[in-house]
Formats: structure tokens, sequence, C-alpha cells
DNA sequence: TAGTCTACGGATAACCGTTATCCATAGTAA
DNA sequence: TTACTATGGATAACGGTTATCCGTAGACTA
């Protein structure tokens, strides 16, 4: 895994590749995804880089993510009753571990992933092209205060 | 797999034990779910009805689908970027297959879901108590009229 | 340096599936 | 018949996200 300040820099060049400007406001939150743990919110980026720049719109943390998530730097982990969140660091289809009680998400490491893959597609027919592959539980933290 | 007369008649039963009416509408809805294919969207669900019952209202169908979700006997599907889905066949979390064009979903046979899920559970520490595991791609009949 | 052009940021309205609210009424019980 | 309550229907409200509008910063040209 790269560290935070490689990964702003790969995403600053993918910006700069596809001729859009590096602004301040955008530069800023390019080095909150590229730190951020735990998968933030849009909500959740936009409360930190105010404390930055304090004048920016809500909607300006959005079509950034959205350029990023376009440009496949950044998966998007849509909830229909929660907040979207966004993974900076692997925009790669992976499995995720949301805890129920604080909302942590984390990245496990698995191997069984593509097997299961394999097995759906040969089960079925299809042509699998992506996954979206959630865990639900109680992180260790969580299980001990409850 | 139970044959629709029969999920419904579980569906309803349930229903009475917990001293809800058995409606019109709920008995009609009832049979629909119970008979659907492919996962029906509230929407979906709302087009049918009107047909045996023209005043019925969308709110309706989304009391009657919580009511079943609240007693387990609905899985809801959600999407943050279309209808939410409705699963009256296997409430029980299970694997779903997406197709991307025709939206068609499909619950595959699969074995491997509890090896993946205790494999994430040990390297994590969590104590997983649900998954919601989806795979997008394209069904035989798309990938042929395509 | 001045002028021009365009991408961008900020503010906010609009969007849309879902939920909440309100009220009339059907069904139940006494 | 009367009173009570759950339910259905209509629609407003909700909330995260997106679209729209406008002013401007920054880049390019000469």
């Amino acid at each position: 895994m790269p560290d935070n300040e490689s990964r702003f820099q790969q995403l600053a060049a993918r910006l700069k590749e596809h001729d859009y400007r590096l602004t301040p406001q955008r530069v800023a939150l390019l080095r909150l995804i590229a730190s951020s743990e735990g998968h933030p919110s849009a909500a959740h980026l936009y409360e930190q880089i105010k404390a930055q720049f304090p004048t920016t719109s809500l909607a300006t943390v959005y079509k950034t993510l959205n350029l990023l998530k376009d440009l496949g730097e950044v998966l998007e982990l849509g909830f229909s009753d929660d907040d979207n969140r966004y993974d900076g660091s692997r925009p790669d289809p992976h499995p995720h571990l949301i805890c129920m009680r604080c909302r942590k998400i984390l990245d496990p490491q698995v191997s069984l992933v593509d097997d299961l893959t394999q097995e759906v597609a040969e089960q079925t027919g299809f042509q699998v092209i992506s996954h979206r592959l959630d865990f639900y539980g109680l992180c260790p933290d969580c299980q001990q205060n409850q």
C-alpha cells in the first residue's frame, strides 16, 4: 500500500493528465482523500476541508469526488439509508467490513473472493463484471464497549 | 423452495399471528410478493396491484413491504442510485446477481459464502452479523442480445 | 499588461425514492 | 347502534445528491 503522500501525487497526476486544474480546494481534498482512514463520507470531508477553506461548498466536495470516481481513482460505496462513503486508497472493487455501531469501514484482506465470483458465474451463466461485497457486524472496539 | 401458494399462506399466517388485518389490498400484495420473480421494486408492485385495486396508493405498498420486512419475511435490497428491490422468497441474507442491462436480479446457489464470511471475521476480529453480497454483470440473455 | 475565454467554486434550487402526516372509513367489539 | 382502532389513500415532507446559475480566478494570446 502506498503512503499518503505518494497516493496524493498519484491523484494529482491523474487530474493533470486530463487537464483538470489543481485548485487549492482540490489539492486540499486530494490530500484528505489520500490520507483518510475508515472511508469518509462527503459530509465528513466537507467538515474537514472547512478548517482550511471555510467558504468551501459541499457541492465542490461532491464534484471532486465524482471527478475522481469517473477517473477510476475513487470507489464510491452507496448506501440507500445512509451517506455514501468513499474509498480513495483502493479504487478496485473489494470486500468491506462495516461496523453497525460506529459505522467504521475496513478493508479486509481476503483470498476467497475470486473463488466465490467464479462459483457464481459458473452457477448462473452470468458474465460477472463487478461486485459489491459488504459484511456487517461489530468491530473489536465496539464488541468490548457495548 | 416452497410454491407460491404455500409461501403466500406463510406470509398471511405471519400477519395474523401479529394481529395485523388481512385486508384485500394486503392479500393482493402478499400474493404478488409470494409469486414474483426477479425481485420487484415497490413501484413495480404498485403497477401490478393497480390492475386489481386501481385506487391503491404507493404508500400502502411501502407500508406492507416494511411490515413484512420488520417481521423478517422480506429482504430489502437498497440501492442508492435506483429503486429498492424486494425479495419475498428468501428473507435471509444471500448473494444476488444483478444484470446491469435489464436489471433482473437472481439468487445464485453458492457454497463459499460461509467460508468467505469466516475468512473475513478471522482476518479482522469482527463479529460478523450479516452481509450484502451483490455481483454485477450480464445475464445470459443480455450477453446474446447486446 | 491588457483582454478574452473557460473551467471552476459557491450558493442554492431541484431531484427523487422513501417516509411521515393527516384524515376518512372499514372493520371489530361491546 | 355506538365507539374505537387499524388501515388505506392522498400528499407533504425528508435528506442525500445533483443540477443550475453566476461571478471569478487563472490561463492563454498578442
